[in-house]
DNA sequence: GTGAAAGCGCTAACAG
DNA sequence: CTGTTAGCGCTTTCAC
């Protein structure tokens, strides 16, 4: 049981061979003897050696750690995915370390700055606010994927939740329950770039073409970060108002949360005065009193595809050979109907 | 815009110094005149030049990094600390990075290997299996705080949220409402090691006892992980089991809001029928139907006391000064009363 | 099959 | 005040 750190050199002299022989046999690279394997691995063994990252990676650039860029981990929603990404990541022996950027453009910049990134053997990345252009000027240096609500063309593979046609999905319910006037709690204008926001927006309205309904633009309101609270307050604003509705599609299952709770507040049954869906199918909305209907983005998918597709590059960076293009993933959402949305329809 | 990585001999050139004063300069070391550092800087601007973290660091074992090693991320409680840490951190010129151990003893003990930790300027961690003789072997070398339930005495500074007199200040809130066949949803007997269970389960107990009130054991239920789901089932299996109980203690508001739904289910009416409280005050507490009743452990002024000491510690061990005594500090909670127990006692 | 030399980008220690 | 030398622990290159 030596004191001190372990290095190579004396795994080395405890086996008699030579550094790079103890390199190579650890990084189970060919052209070594069984004998002197062997040898070398019981030293190791006896000694207790495990190699320095940090100065394997000043010299090889290569690293067993797998960068999650997220914007917070206020809800489940990234902590989630920093789970099942981290699993996936250890079957193939690496791991995953979670940095928060705080969803503003200075700390996503910083978050993807060289020096920032190049510990990591690959990146998954959330960007929010930072586009391509961005990303390209940065000059990111190790294998990325994308990951997010918009979508965004370049050189990065990316996967995408289905936003729009979740958010269609959830509507179409509604409407087909027979919801007429959908609060839309969280909605936001079409604007310069897509969001979250924007897209789930879009998909409230298609299905409201769809269904020839028209949309009343007071059933739009804002829920700044769409927090359980932030949903409380924009079903509130919306009855102080005088804006009466019979469906509430909230962008996110804590929003859908808040709202909840608003309109018991409120003195509004759910579902008979008022159904209500969520997106995200958070773990928490089977248990909410009603039950919350919601969007299944199928998280845990999504989490595979991405492991799958950052490992791909992260092998053929290894292996040093030609780049095969950029891949665009869009995973496909359903509706889990409980008891927030009417168990029958209610004709049409 | 010169392509490839700029390094700091690159900006001794442009600036005409050497390495060592531009290494000075950019570390703010006295030592260069007023002339030069502008010089340097100017180069570095001018090339846009930033640091190898992992260079520095394998020279001067230094980085602005700070692992916060967690059992996990599947509820808000670390998710929250998370940020709450990697907040503070910033302030100081340090992030956060955070890592999960999965709640296994091999987990932890690889999460705290010498080469896992190297790159942290410091360590905030929460063990669940392993104690203080694990930590002393794994010859942690960086300055960690322990964050956790247990008392564990030892070398490393500690801050410990107050679990038995929390428990016990909830526990003694359903009591004093009138409750006396007390739910505990999670409770878990004395056993080998403090858990936050067994903790919790002794602050019920001691309460019981001040107030004269005799514990029946079937009502010590276990929870599994504390989940939504483990709460839910655990009231369940209370009732498939024809055991009454007027109060409800659910070791985590998590496990609290299954216990509301199984209520619901069950056709139990809160706070009338069975008076509910949970632990943990997070943000959806409030929002839930009916609003939860919880122990608040005080979790900022928590996350700001662990940023005290380990920062201490770390500039400690940057100064190579003596080293102060090993502190153990334990936050105060407290009983926010909600709609999920009487607004007014009901007697004693 | 194995090893010696060189150096990744940086900084501690000392010399000037 | 500034520069030179050495070396952190590892891997790449190339010789044996």
């Amino acid at each position: 049981m030596m004191l001190g750190v372990v290095k190579m050199s004396d795994v080395a002299l405890e086996a008699g061979v030579s550094k790079m022989t103890v390199s190579n046999v650890i990084n189970g690279r060919p052209g070594a003897s069984e004998d002197t394997r062997a040898r070398v691995l019981e030293a190791v063994a006896r000694l207790g050696y495990r190699v320095n990252p940090t100065a394997r990676q000043l010299r090889a650039g290569r690293s067993e750690a797998i960068g999650l860029l997220v914007p917070h981990l206020d809800g489940p929603y990234y902590a989630h995915l920093a789970a099942r990404l981290d699993t996936l990541a250890r079957t193939h022996g690496y791991h995953v370390i979670i940095e928060r950027t705080g969803a503003s453009r200075e700390g996503e910049l910083a978050a993807v700055t060289p020096q920032r990134v190049r510990p990591y053997a690959g990146l998954v990345f959330s960007p929010v606010q930072i586009g391509t252009q961005d990303l390209h000027r940065a000059g990111l240096e190790v294998p990325a994927v994308l990951l997010g609500e918009r979508r965004l063309a370049g050189e990065f593979d990316h996967v995408m939740m289905d936003n729009v046609g979740g958010a269609a999905l959830a509507t179409t319910h509604l409407l087909e329950r027979g919801a007429r006037r959908i609060a839309l709690i969280g909605g936001r204008p079409d604007g310069g770039v897509d969001s979250m926001a924007t897209l789930r927006t879009r998909g409230y309205r298609n299905a409201h073409a769809v269904a020839g309904v028209p949309v009343d633009e007071r059933l739009v309101v804002d829920a700044a970060s769409f927090t359980t609270k932030d949903g409380y307050e924009a079903v509130m604003r919306l009855h102080g108002a005088g804006v009466a509705f019979d469906g509430a599609f909230a962008l996110t299952d804590a929003a859908a949360m808040g709202a909840l709770r608003a309109l018991a507040d409120i003195g509004l049954r759910v579902p008979d005065d008022v159904q209500v869906v969520g997106f995200d199918n958070d773990a928490e909305s089977e248990y909410l009193v009603p039950r919350l209907t919601t969007v299944d983005p199928d998280n845990d998918t999504m989490a595979e595809r991405i492991m799958d597709l950052l490992l791909r590059r992260v092998e053929e960076r290894d292996a040093g050979g030609p780049v095969a293009d950029a891949v665009e993933s869009v995973m496909s959402a359903r509706v889990v109907v409980r008891e927030s949305t009417l168990a029958h329809a209610s004709g049409r």
